[in-house]
DNA sequence: CTAAATGCAAAATTTTTGCAGTCCC
DNA sequence: GGGACTGCAAAAATTTTGCATTTAG
């Protein structure tokens, strides 16, 4: 739903990349092969993969990286805010390095998640309701429902 | 976040409870003793349990029953659409009863999922970056934050 | 009666942890 | 060199499943 050229895409990567060097330094972690390499792995991906998936994708690179490497890298990336956990009502985690405020949709049928932005809603106030509530930090949207390519599938198939 | 007389609450639980009974008929689900149980413990809960919260707080009432009861029956009754899981970020699911239109405000210090209604919200339409993505069932607001309760108890203590 | 539901036990899945050795800074 | 990180193995936590027995309709 983000529609960006290859080119531009690269660059961003790079980007990314250098800022999550730069904060690994100011937060004092170490900047491990592993380390680096998951976390391209999950810059790299579009779909929120969890942490078996990124496994599983860097096993063809990495043949000796361990699943609970994985887990525990994931883990530290988050508590440092540098990747976040998704909201899901699956049963494994899953995981983005996108920081910047967006939202998502999620097929019920193949489970992908995909990115959207709404700004007008980002800046819009929260009911009268939920004021007294506390301090908010994020207000995210989660859309349930069938992507057009599984309702198309389900159509032919 | 909702404001209920005590009266009001317990006609509006006996009236979940009817209903309920109703859809397992039409579902051709026996209305055994622990579904009905479980059912009503979830119908009575205000903070979103766990299967495992649910097995404690009816253990007490129903010596024998199962913790894989419980979540077999949950999972049975999200299949009928008569509860919800949702979503979160932990790693233990939680559910609920309450299937009108409604949205979640999380807290990441004590975990306390609170509702609330945001009626101009449900009706507005989606942002046209997403308009092609697909079927959409529902779409759920999650805020996440500290609530004003842990907060008060962190500045205090 | 009969099909579905339960309880028990065992297994599967997902995530976390202790420890010895390795590697970044 | 020293503390953080990794891999291995084992454990913990969460959820699912097979089977004999019980129960609702």
């Amino acid at each position: 739903m983000r529609a960006m050229s290859k080119k531009l895409q690269q660059a961003n990567l790079e980007k990314k990349l250098r800022d999550f060097e730069q904060a690994c330094r100011s937060a004092d972690l170490k900047l491990t092969h592993q380390r680096l390499e998951i976390f391209r792995e999950l810059a790299l991906a579009v779909d929120h993969p969890s942490a078996e998936t990124i496994h599983k994708r860097l096993k063809k690179r990495l043949a000796t990286l361990s699943l609970d490497t994985v887990y525990r890298t994931l883990s530290t990336l988050e508590k440092h805010r540098l990747i976040t956990k998704v909201e899901t009502v699956e049963s494994q985690a899953r995981f983005e390095a996108d920081m910047d405020r967006h939202h998502h949709a999620i097929c019920r049928q193949c489970g992908t998640i995909t990115d959207f932005n709404w700004r007008s809603f980002d800046d819009v106030q929260l009911p009268h309701e939920i004021s007294g509530w506390g301090r908010i930090d994020k207000k995210n949207i989660t859309l349930h429902g069938i992507c057009e390519k599984c309702a198309n599938a389900g159509r032919a198939g």
